[in-house]
DNA sequence: AAGGCGATTGCCT
DNA sequence: GGCAATCGCCTTT
């Protein structure tokens, strides 16, 4: 198989775009955006359509407890990937969303393909229905686990990275959060529901 | 050293 | 809608 071309990275997002800014207003901001993994197969890349904020004072958190050795990753700066190991077979894909030491972070719950499905749907074991609409079934597509753990996503030569999508408008729905036993009432959970594309 | 459980998924009814 | 699968981490003994 014919691989990629080396992508120069110029839609690459910077530091910029996540700091200094809270983590509600970062789940919003991450809707439409591009993410990108650049794997051996191929360059995959999605946009965000689900979102949903833990914050430092949110029972829901993993952070809530403090430190502890599974999710120290969620202390550290904006920008590294906070994944875990779930349900004895699944992992999450997070966004580190504060300076060192507040574990705050933004789950990523649903991506839609916009290149190299095909390899996403053989990441899923053949599956060409509900590919990545899921924190679990996104990372299996797009090949993201624990190994994953720690990277920088604004690094220079990170293989997973963020780019600006090309949503102009930008709707969505603001709901509570899913899957969790406390925290129920917070509506920190983040969906588009109308995307249109830019003209080029 | 042991027990409980989870930011889920997929299959079954 | 209900529930089993499956295991690393955390808490408690």
């Amino acid at each position: 198989m014919k691989k990629d071309s080396l992508n120069n990275n110029s839609n690459r997002l910077d530091l910029n775009f996540l700091k200094n800014k809270n983590t509600i207003t970062i789940a919003k901001n991450l809707l439409g955006k591009i993410l990108v993994h650049e794997t051996n197969e191929g360059i995959l890349k999605g946009i965000i359509l689900e979102t949903e904020a833990y914050l430092e004072d949110d029972p829901a958190s993993h952070s809530f407890n403090g430190k502890t050795k599974r999710n120290e990753v969620m202390f550290k700066s904006e920008g590294h990937l906070y994944v875990y190991f779930t349900y004895g077979m699944h992992y999450c894909l997070n966004i580190v969303t504060n300076k060192e030491n507040i574990g705050e972070a933004v789950l990523i719950r649903s991506i839609k393909p916009i290149m190299n499905e095909n390899i996403m749907i053989k990441n899923r074991n053949g599956n060409p229905k509900h590919i990545s609409d899921g924190p679990a079934k996104l990372c299996q597509a797009f090949n993201i686990s624990i190994k994953d753990n720690g990277i920088n996503l604004l690094s220079k030569n990170s293989k997973i990275y963020l780019e600006e999508g090309n949503i102009l408008i930008n709707k969505f729905i603001q709901t509570e959060r899913i899957g969790i036993s406390k925290g129920k009432e917070l509506r920190y959970r983040f969906k588009l529901i109308e995307t249109k594309n830019k003209r080029k």
